[in-house]
RNA sequence: UGGGGUGUAGGCAAGUGGUAAGCCACCGGUCUUUGGAAUCGGCAUUCGGAGGUUCGAAUCCUCCCACCCCAGCCA
């Protein structure tokens, strides 16, 4: 079984054979701070970084900060705390495209004397009128044969802030009739009165993204910049101004974007359900962006191995949830501390354990890990069970506890169901128990195969938790491909979130702090809050284990 | 009826003229003090379609079809 590299790989081992770059492989991440990071720029980060590792290069980090009206601090602060986070390391190579701005302007001034960009005065309305259709050329701007005198004139007056927010821009003179749209002169430069987040009230002009990434990366000796394929038709845009220029010229790969099911990936549909409140702001644990998945417990190596899995190609593509959440699991598995939590808690009596007593038993952390080491757990007389874990009339292959049933506490006991009693409504409120006081530890050799275990709490020993169970944000795999005037918002699952305030946790658990992920056993893997306290436990369910018998009983309730 | 891309299993995705990897999902067995984990097995006679070249085609050629992106002074 050979490794097999993607294609943007084999590119670079090319540009390797044949010297292009001298050997030199350097990657970067370009985002604009004007949102949060989700699972797809991780599949970006990752990409570009990973290829800076693999080929012993170098891997920036750069904001590309050019639209004043769009970007935050807040948003730059939360992109660098997910990056470093997700284990990309750009060491002291932090950049700002408005680091540039100097630079651009002078090339813009540079490429108005060699006759190749023009002040135009077209309103926005009238250029696009200019720009002609998809199927039909567009026609020169009235302002497109301007004297380079008058040209630079106009420039240095727009930047000196004589004109209003539109009044005019300053456009590359390519082809109006070109059939790749972004080459029909587009806008380098438009005035913006507005304060950026980084060089306040300077500018007054601002170059556009299209003027300033190819420059960017020739500024940063990029060699390979890796984006996604809406930018394959702007890469002969980047060519030109880069050959105009006679400067530096990476090489710009695309591959196509993740896309995941069962979610939105879009930043204005992820704002929207953020402003709309449908969520709970941009890290509630429900969307898919990095920090809600850190909230929820998600650990960023399952995140790299899934996104070193998924693969990278041109195609389209929709990801199953499903394989992250694989992932996921198979990290926590082998690293989450086990320990007892019941989430709808019912009280079982055992009659012949004296009343009073405590036992601590033994537990094991990890049966995955040996060195996790073991704990105490406390065992009493009354405890609560799973309410799920009981049923009066099981149907075939239950084989948890029911009437004259013998179950197996995990790590304690096993015990018998002798009585069940209901309150006036016929809601059963409490189990009575007989336990086999030889099966201490959950073991008689005595006795055959026990298949049911259980988990429980000791009543008395206990704590409190608000426990907070998640779904998919969305019913349908694909909502960008719906019927026809449906949105991703008319197929919302209206239980991606349910809130459990009744349910009881192993009093160990009273220590624990944020951020701490365990696996409740038989549930799943869960996630103290952010917002958790010793006194008010939180916990975010990061996701459930598989559950067969749950697969089982959808099963039969299907035939039946 | 412009330009740029992409089509291999339910979902990803290898494959680069020599007879369809792997992963997830799904189905079945073993094992189990988590109906977890682990483990074993099943899962494309065929690569968007039709022709053609060749001893041999998912790979080369021709035509066709489907889907995605582009008409921001957003990125």
């Amino acid at each position: 079984m050979s490794e097999h590299k993607d294609f943007i790989r084999e590119i670079i081992d090319e540009d390797n054979r044949t010297g292009k770059f001298d050997g030199r492989v350097h990657t970067r991440f370009p985002p604009e701070p004007n949102g949060y990071l989700h699972i797809g720029h991780a599949k970006a980060i990752l990409l570009s970084y990973g290829i800076a590792q693999d080929y012993g290069g170098k891997f920036n980090l750069r904001f590309d900060d050019t639209n004043p009206c769009k970007e935050e601090q807040e948003f730059v602060d939360s992109i660098i705390e997910d990056i470093r986070w997700l284990g990309a390391d750009w060491e002291d190579r932090l950049f700002f495209a408005s680091d540039y701005f100097d630079q651009l302007y002078e090339w813009a001034e540079r490429l108005i004397e060699k006759g190749l960009a023009y002040v135009c005065d077209l309103s926005a309305d009238e250029m696009r009128e200019y720009r002609g259709t998809l199927t039909e050329p567009g026609k020169n701007s009235p302002f497109r044969d301007r004297s380079v005198e008058e040209n630079l004139d106009l420039f240095r007056r727009m930047k000196a802030g004589e004109f209003p927010d539109g009044a005019k821009t300053l456009r590359a003179k390519i082809d109006m009739a070109a059939p790749n749209i972004n080459l029909r002169d587009p806008v380098m430069y438009r005035i913006l009165h507005a304060e950026h987040h980084r060089t306040g009230d300077k500018w007054c002009i601002y170059p556009s993204y299209d003027w300033t990434h190819g420059q960017s990366d020739s500024i940063e000796g990029i060699t390979h910049s890796i984006c996604t394929l809406e930018f394959e038709d702007h890469r002969p845009l980047y060519d030109w101004f880069l050959e105009a220029l006679e400067v530096y010229h990476p090489r710009q790969i695309e591959f196509a974007r993740l896309n995941l099911s069962h979610t939105v990936m879009s930043k204005r549909k992820l704002l929207g359900l953020v402003e709309s409140g449908v969520v709970d702001g941009w890290d509630d644990p429900r969307m898919p962006t990095l920090s809600a998945m850190r909230r929820r417990g998600y650990p960023p190596e399952a995140i790299r191995d899934f996104c070193a899995h998924i693969g990278v190609s041109k195609a389209d593509n929709l990801v199953d949830i499903a394989l992250l959440e694989y992932y996921v699991r198979d990290r926590l598995n082998k690293t989450a501390p086990r320990v007892m939590a019941v989430l709808n808690p019912l009280k079982l009596i055992i009659d012949n354990y004296p009343d009073g007593k405590v036992e601590w038993l033994d537990a094991e952390n990890n049966p995955e890990d040996e060195s996790a080491g073991t704990r105490k757990i406390p065992f009493s007389r009354e405890i609560y069970i799973e309410r799920d874990d009981f049923m009066e009339n099981p149907p075939k292959k239950f084989f948890r506890l029911y009437p004259g049933n013998e179950v197996r506490l995990k790590h304690a006991y096993y015990v018998t169901c002798t009585d069940v009693v209901k309150d006036a409504a016929g809601e059963i409120v409490e189990l009575h128990c007989e336990y086999d006081p030889k099966s201490r530890g959950g073991w008689n050799p005595e006795k055959g195969t026990i298949k049911g275990t259980l988990h429980f709490v000791s009543a008395a020993h206990a704590i409190p938790a608000e426990i907070r169970l998640y779904e998919k944000l969305i019913t349908v795999a694909d909502p960008s491909n719906t019927r026809k005037g449906k949105s991703h918002l008319d197929y919302l699952n209206p239980n991606s979130l349910k809130i459990l305030t009744n349910c009881l946790v192993e009093p160990g658990l009273a220590e624990c702090s944020p951020g701490d992920i365990f696996q409740f056993m038989r549930k799943g893997y869960f996630c103290a809050d952010k917002n958790s306290t010793k006194d008010r436990l939180v916990f975010n369910r990061t996701v459930t284990l598989r559950d067969t018998w749950k697969k089982i009983r959808e099963k039969a309730g299907n035939r039946g």
